[in-house]
DNA sequence: GTCTATAACCGGATAGAC
DNA sequence: GTCTATCCGGTTATAGAC
């Protein structure tokens, strides 16, 4: 009775469990004895349910960056105005980053060690670009904000947004070693500090 | 007499192939062969000068960081102006990540995968925290910006030059797919970007 | 110092009982 | 579907000749 909670998702188990060891440690880091214990079941079961290590990887791999994606291109409408882009886009980035704080360093890493393969997967998610470009010009045209390429305002938001949580670890040493707390803190006060700096800087 | 040449340095030479396998395929995606292939010698010589993978590791690890910090820390001048801070900041920092622009994603990535280990060797390296502060705030003072807390001026600085070159597959995938020379193009771009974003966000 | 050969170990994958 | 036991390839590390 107590047992049916968890009967018949074993799979949904195996996948919980592998992401939380594969975004934290990397493909190559993983061992598949870990994702087992995790998930409180045997290493050979999760053979049974996805074959290999690569395969189970797959799922996990393109499902993060399917999130990812997904935010972004929620954001971006043609017609938008750019300071609303700002906030939201800013607000919803950061709420995923928050509850998701290795995920862009898991992309990242699996892009650079096994570019190959990880391309090929990263072919299928798109982000409309077409619309972006077509709402940054349009504000620049109506002379709300200054002429700006689209794609360095895009790299300028996502790198504000994602580079602390990818480097938390080194900031925590350096600025706030004695009160690890106020790291947190730091990291919320962020999301006022981006829309303000951007805001700012683009104004006509 | 050719061989002189090579002669006296193998361990110059282990240190340049495992500087590059490492940093590339990270500690756990590195195989000693292939270093040692690399380094065009054979597998058992790195255990001589070296005696183990993580020891090798290591202190390819601790140059990095250091590279890193050393940068920054040239930049900071207790009295400086903030405006030549930026510019000096900027151009140095893109042209060592430019030269290695893998390193950054090689740092994060082996802080997040071994933080125990990586954290202890992260701590021996600085930077003046105390100074920069100074800076910022007698800037502030003086008039010459728009108040901002420190940490997070470092943290948008760093955050707007590493990003691009940590995404860069992404970033040509979703961006110059057509035309992948431009994305060069682009990365050299940046510099003068992040000059302008910052300087006109920063006016007082 | 540098090599070849091999030991010792680990981890992904499979066989087969239940 | 789930387990235990085991295989087998690959990888770090060492022994020992030169």
């Amino acid at each position: 009775m107590e047992k049916t909670i968890t009967k018949g998702n074993t799979e949904v188990q195996i996948l919980n469990a592998a992401r939380k060891v594969f975004i934290k440690k990397g493909l190559d880091g993983t061992r598949m004895q870990e994702i087992a214990d995790e998930a409180h079941i045997n290493k050979a079961l999760l053979h049974y349910y996805f074959r290999s290590k690569e395969k189970l990887f797959e799922q996990i791999f393109e499902k993060a960056l399917n999130d990812v994606f997904e935010v972004i291109n929620r954001c971006i409408y043609e017609d938008g105005d750019i300071y609303t882009f700002i906030e939201t886009f800013v607000t919803h980035y950061l709420s995923l980053i928050k509850e998701n704080p290795f995920i862009p360093n898991f992309i990242f890493n699996e892009i650079t060690t096994h570019p190959e393969r990880m391309k090929q997967l990263s072919t299928q998610f798109k982000i409309n670009v077409p619309a972006f470009r077509h709402m940054i010009e349009k504000n620049i045209n109506q002379k709300k904000i200054t002429p700006i390429r689209p794609e360095h305002f895009m790299v300028d938001l996502l790198g504000l947004c994602i580079f602390p949580y990818v480097s938390r670890p080194l900031i925590e040493e350096i600025f706030f070693k004695e009160q690890p707390a106020e790291t947190e803190h730091f990291l919320n006060e962020r999301k006022q500090h981006i829309i303000f700096l951007m805001k700012k800087a683009l104004q006509a």
